[in-house]
RNA sequence: GCGCCGCUAGCUCAAUUGGCAGAGCAACUGACUCUUAAUCAGUAGGUUCUUGGUUCGAUUCCAAGGCGGCGCACCA
């Protein structure tokens, strides 16, 4: 793009840009010997004053910082300026008659977003505010395009901050998350404590004795879930693949091979509808454990939702787009059919195919062609259970057409031992007693088959490999997936998924 | 896929019934040696999402399209 096309606000930064280079400046540094960050800068301040330790000046020690310069007040031959790095803001003064004419004069080539590197004592301003003296600056990388920084002001009497213009454009601030990010500490903090629960969840199931490995994201065969894939080719193998829509199988094709305890953090790909709840590839953590049933999985599942809460947000309780909702133990247990029983105000299990069908017409469930016993149930549960489960709720013992990868209960007909944990109205995770007897698992596959053939591009497919791995032998297992993008909106009250995706599924611009 | 809402300066937003497209912040020029939405004076900045239509005249009305948000559907 030639200078002439550029808007005024780019041209002027161009031009300085160019002044620069004229005035011999290298304006994008190879590095910065920092000593300090902001917080480490405050902190150590504040340990001199402790100490007694400042000179007569009332200055403290000799920083290096550096960061993005992110605002700036002039007053003739002094100016204040904050930036911003890892640890946070630190204010810098800087004074003429400190750092002499001509690199005072120099300061009219900085711009907000420019990153700089500043040296000199740190003090205590008239306000208070632990401000570094600033006795050379020096500029890192030069900023060709004004970021859309707000202004926040802290109001006097309620103490709390408002915020002035910014950045709000939703479309913009996914696009371009890199200036949403730059702009928005509290859009930083999400993602740190997106991390966090990562990092706790595998701390929790390291201590438990899993062990964590990877599974093919590039998959022959897909499973696990049931959902539409992505497909996509190999070349010099010439043939068809898919992006998995789950680890499921092969996570437990590895508890066959004797990993007792198994987990994957993995991205799954569902080529399905985008919403607040779904982005097309999320993320999920799946666990499997030997000589475990559901009921095993459900405690370890509490406990670790319990552990991931108390290290990132401090405890048990919070709150969820203004909705209370307490993790505290134990969650709520209620068990499909009952519930479903209750809403229905008759037992499902002795209603007709016929009649679901009547009660799902009258509460104008929409789109019931084709729909079987398992998927009626299904949307029924759908309509009127689920809705209401927004404090943390296990849902337990499907019906067994919806789960043709669970064991069948081992005492209640027509249901599977399998729980789904649901909070704010959205399903966080689902387990199972893992189905362990391949003659079974190859009845269900089959009965998947029908319902695939019958127009259900959801259904599973007749994995045989999976099925010989069975027929070596697999211990009775208890396996869980959780939704991690779902457990991060719940602990960071975002309101949609793509709040907690640095980098969320948008169409194609322009 | 359907419905509703939105798209105007770098950012956040105005614009009467269809009548010269404006403000705040950012930018630029100047003043200002403890400010923090710094202040004060001035200047500049536009493909009003795109295409077409109606009209003397369209940011405004109509049609089609694009992108986004929300809701519905889909997502066991």
């Amino acid at each position: 793009m030639s200078t002439e096309e550029l808007s005024q606000v780019l041209r002027d930064r161009r031009e300085k840009l160019a002044e620069l280079i004229r005035k011999g400046t290298q304006p994008f540094a190879y590095s910065y010997d920092r000593t300090h960050d902001a917080a480490t800068a405050a902190s150590s301040f504040a340990a001199a004053e402790e100490a007694k330790s400042l000179d007569a000046d009332g200055h403290g020690p000799r920083v290096r910082v550096a960061g993005r310069l992110v605002a700036w007040r002039g007053h003739g031959k002094t100016a204040f300026a904050h930036i911003e790095d890892r640890g946070g803001r630190m204010q810098m003064y800087f004074r003429q008659d400190v750092m002499g004419e001509e690199r005072f004069a120099a300061l009219h080539f900085l711009d907000l977003g420019d990153w700089v590197g500043v040296e000199g004592p740190l003090f205590r301003t008239r306000t208070g505010e632990v401000t570094v003296r600033v006795e050379a600056s020096t500029l890192l990388s030069k900023s060709l395009r004004p970021l859309p920084f707000g202004k926040t002001e802290v109001d006097a009497t309620t103490g709390e901050k408002v915020h002035h213009s910014g950045f709000s454009d939703t479309e913009a601030r996914y696009r371009q998350r890199y200036a949403d990010l730059a702009v928005h500490p509290e859009v930083r903090e999400v993602f740190r404590a997106r991390a966090k629960v990562v990092t706790e969840m595998r701390r929790f199931l390291d201590g438990e004795g899993f062990l964590e490995v990877e599974t093919p994201a590039l998959q022959p065969l897909y499973g696990g879930a049931a959902a539409r894939p992505f497909v996509t080719h190999h070349n010099s193998l010439d043939r068809r693949m898919f992006l998995r829509i789950a680890d499921e199988l092969y996570l437990k094709r590895l508890i066959v091979g004797g990993f007792e305890r198994v987990y994957e953090i993995a991205h799954n790909f569902r080529n399905e509808g985008v919403d607040r709840l779904h982005n097309p590839e999320f993320t999920m953590l799946e666990f499997y454990q030997a000589f475990a049933d559901y009921s095993d999985v459900l405690e370890l599942t509490e406990a670790l939702f319990g552990h991931v809460a108390q290290a990132v947000i401090g405890g048990t309780e919070l709150t969820y787009q203004g909705q209370k909702i307490s993790f505290a133990r134990p969650f709520a247990r209620i068990r499909f059919m009952e519930a479903l029983g209750e809403a229905l105000g008759a037992d499902p299990t002795s209603l007709s195919e016929a009649e679901l069908k009547k009660r799902a017409i009258a509460l104008h469930v929409p789109d019931l062609d084709g729909a079987g016993r398992g998927k009626l149930l299904d949307k029924l549960f759908g309509a009127l259970v689920e809705p209401k489960l927004v404090q943390p709720t296990f849902v337990m013992d499907h019906p067994i057409e919806l789960s043709p990868l669970a064991k069948p209960h081992r005492t209640a007909q027509g249901v599977v031992e399998r729980f789904e944990l649901y909070a704010m109205s959205a399903e966080l995770a689902n387990a199972f007693s893992e189905l362990n007897d391949p003659l079974d698992q190859r009845e269900r596959f089959e009965a998947q088959r029908t319902l695939g053939s019958a127009g259900d591009d959801e259904a599973h497919q007749v994995d045989e490999d999976y099925l010989r791995a069975m027929e070596y032998g697999m211990p009775p297992t208890g396996g869980v997936g959780i939704g991690i993008d779902r457990v991060v909106m719940l602990l960071t009250d975002q309101p949609s998924i793509r709040d907690v995706i640095l980098f969320p599924v948008l169409r194609e611009e322009e």
